[in-house]
Order: structure tokens, then C-alpha cells, then sequence
DNA sequence: TCATTACATCATGATGTAATGATACGTTCC
DNA sequence: GGAACGTATCATTACATCATGATGTAATGA
């Protein structure tokens, strides 16, 4: 009787979070919120290689995330739609609130995080 | 150059949307929207294992995300705050606007998602 | 055509993570 | 005390995923 939320809808939700959930894809939406961007652009900028920036793209990309456009021999990437940002910025509060917990959880590596100076600004 | 957003920051962004991007922990959280459960009552809600669900719980919890309470044998979980079912009901527009490019995106691993009979309001 | 540039894809290795079964811990009741 | 119950933890296994280097593809220009 209690149903509503499907577990179709359930993993299409796991999914969209699961592209938000690398600090690479984060950069490079970061990146995107100032406008489109080439590939080699967005590699330099975040400090990827190229190859690794492509794959992060395409995945952006094939959940809707970011959409490309070829221009010559580049690929412009931008935002597909404003809500990202919105998303964005609701995580970021949240993180603020709860930063101490989630940065006490150790359950998931720490990639390379130095220290917490409770920069949140 | 000029990172907007500090390595840190997006480390701490990519955990809480990591903690979010499993349909086992989605499922939960959706069952604790009604209100406080205990961990037999959620593993038999979602169709999970007890000890798998304790560990979700433990993911959970350890990133602020809920909070328990021990009441004799039971210990209650509960959402720790208002603002993540904002968060999920966000995602969940953005899934609807994007549904289909989420559908087409191959990348992840569509995870034999557990039956939840997950309640929706 | 050939070379160069920009990007995508493939294969691989290293690491991370979810699910399971067994087991330990804590509480309640006899 | 001892048994039953609810929950947490451990070790194992299977799988997923990130990053890298090599290679492939498309587009521009000489």
C-alpha cells in the first residue's frame, strides 16, 4: 500500500548525487558556473589531464548534467540547466551546517584532504 | 587559476553527495521522512539486511545526515534535519527534468536497487 | 596529402565500497 | 544467572570506479 517512491526513481536519484559525488566533477561544474568552457580549458583550470577530464565530462553529460556543443576542433561545455547551481549552493549550506559531521565521517576515503580550517566562506 | 571553491570544500561537498548516492540509503532516508524508525522496522521496509542497513545507518549518521536514539533494546533513527528532504525533493525535480538523459547514462552501474515500498507524503 | 591540434576511447592497475554470514555487544524478561 | 531479542561490528568476497598512458578520431591549415 505504501507506495511511491520507486526504485527506479530511487536509483535515477542515486545516480544524478552519485555524478555530484567526486571532488573532479565538482571543480568542473564549478568551473562551468562562469560560463562554457573547452576541454582543454577545463583540464588546465582544474588540474586534471585531459583524458581524465573527458570522462568526467562525458559522464556529466550522459546524466544531463553539462551539454556540449563542438565549435571547430573544440567541444564547449556548459550547465545544462540553472537548477545545478541551485543544487550546488543548497549542498554547500548544508555542508556549512554540518561540515564537522561529514568531515568526521570517515566511512569514504579522504582523497588528498589536507586540513579543515573551517573555511567555509 | 583561482580556484572559487577551495579543494577542501569540494572534498566535504563530494561526501554528503556520496552519503546520498547509494538507492539503499535513499530508501532509507525516504522511509525515515514519516518519522523515527528502528533498524529492524527500516531493514524490513526496504527490503535490506539487518547488519546492511546498521551499516548504512552508521554511514548516515556519521554524516550528520540523521540522528539515533537508544530506547530500551530499539535505538530510533531520525532525519537530523529538515533541510535534506528539501535537498532530496530538489534532486528529485531535477531527476524529472532530466529523466532521460539520467536513463540513458551508462556509466554507473544500475545496482539491483532493493524493493521499497517507500511512502512519498 | 601530411602534420598538427583538440578531444574521445580503450586497456590497465590501484583503490574504494556494498552485501553477506558469522559473531560480539547490550538490554529485557524468565 | 541464563535465554531471547535488537543492534553493531568483523572478515570476506565481488564488484565498481578513478586515474593513467597509449591509441583512435575528427577538424584545421600548410
Amino acid at each position: 500500500m505504501t507506495l511511491a517512491v520507486s526504485s527506479e526513481l530511487l536509483a535515477l536519484r542515486a545516480k544524478l548525487f552519485r555524478g555530484l559525488a567526486d571532488p573532479s566533477r565538482l571543480a568542473i561544474l564549478e568551473a562551468l558556473r562562469d560560463g562554457p568552457r573547452t576541454v582543454g580549458d577545463l583540464a588546465a583550470h582544474v588540474g586534471l589531464q585531459q583524458p581524465n577530464v573527458s570522462n568526467h565530462l562525458s559522464c556529466l553529460r550522459e546524466c544531463g548534467l553539462v551539454s556540449s556543443a563542438q565549435q571547430g576542433r573544440y567541444v564547449h561545455y556548459r550547465l545544462s540547466d540553472g537548477r545545478i547551481t541551485t543544487l550546488l549552493g543548497l549542498a554547500d549550506t548544508m555542508v556549512a551546517e554540518v561540515a564537522r559531521g561529514v568531515y568526521a565521517c570517515t566511512r569514504y576515503a579522504e582523497t588528498d584532504t589536507p586540513q579543515v580550517e573551517g573555511s567555509l566562506s
